[in-house]
DNA sequence: TAGGCCATCTGGTCCT
DNA sequence: AGGACCAGATGGCCTA
């Protein structure tokens, strides 16, 4: 597998998302939930099976063939089933755990208050996506600025990703401005090295306008 | 109460 | 064969 761009092996996976379930067992979960197999298996495992068992193959052949091929009868066809189904349920949790951890310690790394409430995981992509964005640019002003301090950008030239449609890019601190819990001139305020100015210029060195990102 | 978000289960598909 | 990944379905919780 290709190495993850995030780091898998720092993400960090919690005990409760190795045993998430203390409370109630994957059986009762399983249980209460699991539905019977459906009607056509019966007729899959004889065609599965070789056509002579399901005619009736004699006692000395069924012998002969040994235990690892013996047919399983329908009751151990179901348990091995649901145990395939159980560890599956398992590993697709521990999965999405994972997943959320990743995106918990993304959240960990964008500038938000601490009393902001909690970004929903479209919202994480989104802001990380535009975060990234706009410190790109930021470093492509600071570079402007490093080679001719009386160099100006303009603002064809920070277009925003994607052509400059607003589309995407709209959502630049989307997340908050939509759920109104954090502005983009509040979360800003974390970003030492970058200024919020309300004019529309993108004239200035170093200063990235993010009215022009919204 | 409707709608949004989330966790979980599940079956299918692809890969090793 | 078994694991990883994915998308759809479902039900619970929360909030406007």
């Amino acid at each position: 597998m290709a190495p993850h761009p995030l780091g898998a092996p720092t993400v960090q996976v919690h005990q409760d998302t190795q045993q998430p379930f203390s409370g109630a067992s994957d059986n009762e979960v399983l249980s209460s939930k699991f539905t019977p197999p459906s009607p056509t298996l019966k007729l899959r495992d004889c065609s599965e099976a070789e056509a002579g068992d399901c005619r009736g193959t004699s006692r000395k052949l069924r012998a002969r063939r040994g235990g690892r091929n013996r047919p399983k009868s329908e009751l151990a066809l179901s348990k091995q089933r649901r145990s395939r189904r159980k560890k599956a349920n398992d590993r697709e949790r521990n999965r999405m755990h994972n997943l959320n951890s990743a995106l918990d310690a993304l959240r960990g790394v964008l500038p938000t208050f601490p009393d902001d409430a909690k970004l929903t995981k479209i919202e994480t992509l989104r802001f990380a996506h535009n975060y990234i964005w706009a410190l790109t640019q930021t470093l492509r002003i600071a570079d402007h600025s490093f080679y001719g301090p009386e160099t100006t950008v303009p603002c064809e030239e920070l277009g925003s990703p994607g052509g400059g449609s607003n589309g995407d890019w709209g959502s630049l601190y989307s997340p908050v401005s939509q759920a109104g819990s954090l502005s983009p001139t509040a979360s800003l305020e974390e970003f030492p090295g970058l200024q919020v100015s309300s004019s529309p210029s993108c004239l200035l060195p170093g200063a990235p306008v993010f009215s022009d990102f919204l």
